[in-house]
DNA sequence: GGAATGTGCAACTCAATGGTTGCGCTACCA
DNA sequence: TGGTAGCGCAACCATTGAGTTGCACATTCC
């Protein structure tokens, strides 16, 4: 089972990751996930505007990118939300994000032989 | 202009951020354009696969996220990364992934009332 | 055992989007 | 001043994905 969960370094990965970021839905799914705590899909879904279904498919993706969890116990599977994955996000974010900095910081100390546009 | 650029705090910002960096060409995008410094769309697409105009959407929608900035010189369009907006992702992150754990360290101490599934 | 509740699977619709091609316009340069 | 190189716009195609409905299967509980 999840046989296509891409490894850490895998860019597979952080598609997955910010694709799940990317939709209201899940963001919200996931702030709901940890500010109640573990539920089910069909709890879920008496808060939510759409169908169970919709939400199952939505955990699906999440559980596929590693952000939750999915337990059963007896008929009832209630998703749990995790965190690991997402220092892999932080991770490349802030491992980009300062570097825009130090290059715009390059680029304006060091002379232009264009026009010196900056 | 921009007019559909989203406050700080608007849901919808988020929404484009992330859906920005769900996309591995437009990763691949903002480090091409952190590590080589500002570029041309037409230059950008000798080293991309993809066509010029593919290279543009890509951009227009940076640019509408705020991840971009489009300078004009002359003919030639140069694209410029900025950095500020990640700060809004990182923050988002920040603000959720930790919340987590407190919250499972919180629910593993609490005294479970539904048959005690630890 | 049988009703009720919840999950799982499959097929379908519809909109968004990544990508393409084609063409017109503008700016540069010899 | 004419050729060339680059940008912008529009139409179009194929694929993906969110969401729905319908139904079958499993589990709980009376």
């Amino acid at each position: 089972m999840s046989a296509s969960r891409p490894a850490a370094d895998d860019p597979r990965l952080l598609d997955q990751l910010f694709g799940v970021l990317a939709d209201p839905s899940r963001r919200q799914l996931i702030e709901t996930l940890v500010t109640h705590g573990p539920r089910t899909a069909t709890e879920l879904s008496a808060d939510y505007p759409i169908t169970r279904q919709a939400i199952v498919k939505h955990l699906q993706v999440m559980a596929e990118a590693g952000m939750v969890i999915a337990e059963r116990s007896g008929r009832d599977v209630r998703y749990r939300a995790t965190t690991e994955c997402l220092a892999e996000a932080v991770g490349w974010l802030l491992r980009t994000g300062p570097a825009w900095d130090r290059r715009l910081d390059r680029l304006v100390a060091s002379p232009r032989r264009r026009a010196a546009r900056g």
